[in-house]
RNA sequence: GCGGAAGUGGCGGAAUUGGUAGACGCGCUGGACUUAGGAUCCAGUGGAGCAAUCCGUGGGGGUUCGAGUCCCCCCUUUCGCACCA
């Protein structure tokens, strides 16, 4: 790329240096260790959170705390963070980088189980692991705040929140189907079913119904949604949580039909098509649906009871995975509002109960699913729109779904609406006849926190003969998590908890009676969902977080994670920050101001697993080339955004990098004199404009290959460099390799920690070029190029180009068309 | 099936708004230094061709003076979610 300096102004060069007998060389170990001990002593990585002046919050996901030890890929994420929060801290900014250990859960319980030692043994060791092979890597974390959500200093503030949400009316209690898996004797995430079958155990899963506890998440689901345009985040998380949220307007519709005794009744459907309910000619009910019961026919009655047992025997992902289309004729009819006609009510796993009001309107005309269901059953099929090109006698071959095209036939009146027009028109008019009203729905349900586990906080609530349900007292959390033998779960179907008489039976709190204690646990999503409201109140016992501390230090300015929690965390800890923001807690309603999604890292093409026995262990790697040169790779393998390919060969690449740091720092140092070469600083000013435009970017790949590039240029031809073409250079690389850069800085003279110094400041009228390379192009192809100063005319350009013999070659005549782009090309066009 | 992301040398990957395709690194080749080198340094490295030149960013069309980048169709990989009415 910038051969030009060299082919037109030669960098001067002198004669490598004779050997020195006692020269220094590049010893990672020995540097990691005394700067990492050096930062403890002067707490180099603690910041003043009272005094700050300039409060940056850079958060990173915490981690789960694993046996296996830290994962290459938490590194990778957490290097990402490091770098960031070192930048911002070297732009002035007074850096806040807390971390701390997801704990609890399904993992290290199932873990436990496994191993069969007990949870609370197992996972200090675990953290002692991790915070050892953290504080290898050397990252700016300020350890002082760090927390544990297995820690009951902090789960009593879990339970605290547990409480508001219940005070507000946001928790509530209700059935639910959970998957059951007999063999294991617990309960199963979605996840864990596959074909229908329990993951471990092989054996077919069944549904069984359990009272849960619930947050109304739904409730917030339009703020959710609508204040996604208003933070900056990573675009691929915000569309995967709009898709989550999934907003649908439509309508709800009234189809109204008589029961078997001959009463009235109606059934309700949602429909985001009402435009198409002339071509409605049948209705379908989920199985569950509770008129079904009323409006099955004598005559129908056994076929309807057994279809109903089999969909109840299926489990939940079979029913809605498999998709030949089943389904039994109720006997019954409703009356079509808009045609008026009978139609029949039928009923088909394929309409799911918990989807908007549990029946719909079978259009098979416009609806994929609603067409193969009526050409099994033989219903009729009805076209209603038409797309351009087509007529009301087009023959339909699978359904039409197409809106932006269509036109309305065999619709009354509507016929010949456009599709957008006639859904608004046709809800109106059945809203006049009161058979329909406009409505949204969202595809976001409420958040099951319940688990039948041991491995989590206590839900604080006491069950009372008398009272009823009835939350601890704040001033008895925590309601701590006791120490349990057998935290095995068995055939009951309820929680370990609920084996121990000792510590669910308590006393009412308010009536003082014998009361019972929740004995299901809360869910983790609840535990990760407010921990960074908590870092910088760590240590406050009387307060979950303190509102001065609160208010200068949050909403969190800059907060990056794996795009695996666009969905779940982040939208639970936005609804959790909103509810407190309504409860007058906190005066933010949006917990993350800035976030950036980072990608996942795979080795050799494969992704890590502990099957595949390629998982890498980081200790090996910083033991054999060090933290800065693995941090280092680790961030030039690829995007940040994207991840990488992890591949061991590619580490000696930002080792040599660093080694020829060192090398330069040591040859400078002995050569005082002379005067730094023009090139090398326009090249360097070149680099720190770079590297300053990549770091916020997290371009961090970019920003290396850019210091790579300079140091050949710094040491090409075996040049000695000069002080002033290394020094700034220690700077641009230390938040990626914090050790090297403190040992230099040390080492060219300065005092103090290079984090406490400034971010080189970049001169553009250095960085500028004497000369440009213009490219020539003869229609489009290259032809040429020449060296112009920047703000050559066209003119001057054109003559420039056509004194090229290999340029004016290709121009026979005179040019048609010249496109010149000033500074960068001319195109003549023949 | 729906939604997201992505297809560029032997490999990992660069390429703000359409403007030199392949930066940087690995690997490879040659050379220097060396008792030695799996150390270090220097140089070269998309393909074809002696060369001029031609061909090249998953495939096929299109827009443009100019396309890795924009538009249409198709293929592949990968990650979420599973009939969302």
């Amino acid at each position: 790329m910038d051969n030009s300096a060299t082919r037109n102004e030669p960098l001067s060069s002198s004669a490598p240096p004779p050997p020195s007998p006692n020269s220094i060389t590049y010893d990672p170990q020995a540097i990691e260790r005394k700067w990492q001990r050096i930062w403890q002593e002067r707490g180099t990585n603690h910041t003043d959170l009272q005094r700050a002046q300039r409060p940056f919050y850079a958060l990173m996901m915490f981690p789960y705390p694993s046996a296996e030890g830290l994962h290459v890929g938490n590194l990778f994420a957490f290097t990402g963070n490091d770098i960031y929060g070192r930048f911002q801290r070297l732009m002035g900014h007074n850096v806040f980088e807390p971390l701390g250990y997801d704990a609890f859960g399904i993992h290290s319980e199932n873990y436990a189980l496994k191993v069969g030692q007990h949870p609370m043994d197992l996972i200090p060791r675990n953290i002692a692991n991790f915070q050892r092979q953290l504080e290898s890597a050397g990252l700016m974390v300020d350890w002082r705040y760090r927390l544990a959500t297995t820690d009951p200093s902090y789960y009593k503030w879990t339970q605290w929140l547990f409480l508001q949400l219940f005070k507000q009316g946001l928790a509530y209690k209700k059935q639910a189907a959970v998957n059951w898996c007999p063999d294991c004797k617990t309960v199963l995430a979605n996840e864990q079913v596959i074909g229908g079958l329990c993951e471990r155990s092989q054996t077919p899963v069944e549904q069984r119904l359990l009272e849960q506890w619930f947050f109304r998440i739904s409730e917030y689901a339009p703020k959710l949604l609508e204040n996604l345009e208003r933070i900056d985040w990573s675009d691929t998380t915000r569309t995967a949580q709009r898709n989550w949220i999934g907003k649908s307007e439509g309508a709800e519709l009234v189809f109204a039909t008589r029961d078997t005794e001959g009463g009235e009744c109606e059934i309700r459907v949602f429909t985001t098509r009402p435009d198409t309910i002339y071509g409605a000619t049948y209705m379908v009910l989920a199985p569950e649906h509770p008129l079904v019961e009323r409006l099955t026919k004598s005559g129908e009655r056994r076929d309807v009871s057994a279809y109903r047992e089999r969909t109840k025997k299926r489990d939940i992902i079979t029913r809605k995975t498999s998709i030949e289309k089943t389904g039994i004729f109720t006997g019954s009819y409703a009356i079509n509002p808009a045609t008026e006609k009978e139609i029949p009510i039928w009923i088909s796993d394929y309409v799911l109960m918990e989807y908007g009001t549990g029946a719909i309107m079978g259009v098979p005309g416009h609806d994929q699913r609603d067409f193969e269901f009526a050409k099994k059953f033989d219903l009729p099929i009805v076209r209603v729109v038409c797309g351009e090109r087509e007529d009301v006698n087009t023959p339909l071959h699978e359904a039409f779904t197409e809106c932006e095209s269509g036109t309305l036939v065999n619709s009354g009146v509507f016929d010949g609406f456009r599709v957008e027009n006639a859904k608004k028109a046709i809800v109106e008019f059945l809203t006049k006849a009161g058979s329909a009203k406009p409505v949204v729905h969202y595809r976001l349900h409420d958040w099951c926190i319940s688990r039948q586990r041991y491995w989590g906080p206590p839900i604080p609530i006491i069950y009372c003969e008398s009272c009823g349900t009835v939350p601890v007292p704040e001033k008895d959390l925590p309601v701590v998590l006791p120490f349990i033998e057998d935290f095995k779960p068995d055939d009951s179907g309820v929680s370990p908890l609920a084996r121990h008489k000792e510590w669910y039976l308590v006393e009412c709190p308010k009536c003082g009676k014998t009361g019972r204690r929740e004995t299901d646990v809360s869910d983790t999503f609840l535990d990760s969902a407010w921990y960074f409201l908590r870092y910088p109140s760590v240590g406050r016992d009387d307060v979950p977080f303190e509102k001065n501390v609160t208010m200068k230090w949050l909403p969190v300015t800059s907060y990056i994670g794996g795009n695996e929690h666009a969905v779940l965390h982040l939208l639970y800890s936005r609804f959790i920050t909103m509810v407190l923001h309504d409860a007058g807690q906190l005066d933010f309603e949006e917990p993350f101001t800035r976030f950036r999604a980072h990608g996942h890292i795979i080795r050799e093409g494969a992704k890590m697993s502990k099957t595949q026995g390629n998982i890498v262990n980081p200790d090996e790697y910083i033991e054999h080339w060090g933290a800065d040169a693995f941090r280092m790779y680790l961030m030039f393998l690829g995007p940040y955004d994207q991840g990488g390919d992890f591949r061991d060969q590619s580490i000696s690449g930002t080792r040599r990098f660093l080694d020829r740091l060192f090398a330069s720092v040591q040859s400078m140092s002995s050569d005082g004199g002379g005067e730094p070469d023009h090139s090398v600083m326009r090249k360097l000013h070149q680099t720190i404009r770079k590297v300053s435009e990549d770091i916020p970017r997290l371009s961090y790949n970019t920003a290396i290959a850019a210091m790579m590039e300079y140091m050949n240029v710094l040491r090409k031809g075996e040049r000695t460099p000069h002080r002033d073409e290394v020094f700034p250079l220690i700077t641009l690389v230390s938040p990626f390799a914090p050790h090297i850069a403190e040992e230099l800085w040390e080492q060219t003279g300065e005092t103090g920690s290079v984090f406490d110094s400034a971010w080189p400041s970049f001169d553009p009228a250095l960085a500028a070029e004497d000369l440009i390379e213009l490219v020539v192009q003869v229609n489009g192809k290259v032809r040429g190029r020449v060296m112009v100063a920047p703000d050559t005319t066209e003119k001057a350009a054109l003559v420039a180009a056509l004194a090229d013999p290999a340029v004016s070659k290709f121009v026979a005549s005179a040019p048609r068309k010249v496109v010149f782009v000033p500074g960068r090309l001319l195109n003549i066009v023949v």
